[in-house]
DNA sequence: CAGTTCAATCGATAGTTGTCAATAGATACG
DNA sequence: CGTATCTATTGACAACTATCGATTGAACTG
């Protein structure tokens, strides 16, 4: 899909020599950067990291009481992380009764990694 | 106010039930974590995320006089992307005379990727 | 019913970030 | 020398973010 080149003749120095070759990017590719950035952006927080790493080592539904003594904010910020983390589609929660079991959600973090690598 | 328990041990709910499986998460886990939070911070910007992605395209060093123009942002404002993304290591950059030519350093882009699964 | 517990939300606030215009440095050319 | 070009930095400002304490609401218990 590399229909798309938005360029800029390319540049001369003083002399005449082109500084390099031109560079292309598609649109497409622009809109998937643009989602990958939302992944990305809520992985940025070394609590969000963590919490998606003990989700994911607990290979389960963790309660949230479960979670909030293993780092040193208050309730309220921990929930606002896993807020970001639910916008964002890494995770996903259910409800029982009282408690609140969050999970991670693969697909978003593998499309990331794919992205990546 | 902190006369409480460093309750690892599982909670009970009133009825005595428990509400999951208790978590542990070692140091060395949360030092990784945070690493990858620096990486995953600076790529958590559309600007940045795409930047990476035609340098990475492109396959060699790209000059700032060319990544300019496929952004809606002005010099400086890029300038300023670039050298977020230098700070975390995500890419490089060489100077030849007016010119500086950046390229992706792929290590902290594999260490994230590899971090994900 | 009244009291407890858990999690989400609200309101406030300090700190960070993205952005621009302007400027400063560095380098090349004449 | 002086001028032009390219990139990095500075200063300012609006927008966003992380954080807390307090509150709310839901759900269970006795």
């Amino acid at each position: 899909m590399s229909t798309e080149l938005k360029l800029t003749p390319k540049q001369k120095s003083p002399n005449g020599e082109p500084c390099c070759e031109p560079v292309v990017y598609p649109d497409v590719e622009r809109a998937e950067a643009e989602r990958m950035a939302v992944i990305a952006k809520a992985l940025g927080d070394p609590i969000r990291l963590t919490l998606i790493d003990v989700l994911r080592k607990h290979a389960g539904k963790v309660c949230v009481c479960e979670l909030v003594p293993l780092f040193d904010v208050s309730q309220s910020t921990l929930s606002h992380h896993l807020k970001k983390l639910r916008q964002a589609g890494i995770v996903d929660s259910e409800r029982q009764g009282l408690w609140a079991y969050y999970y991670v959600n693969p697909e978003a973090l593998d499309e990331l990694a794919t992205w990546l690598g």
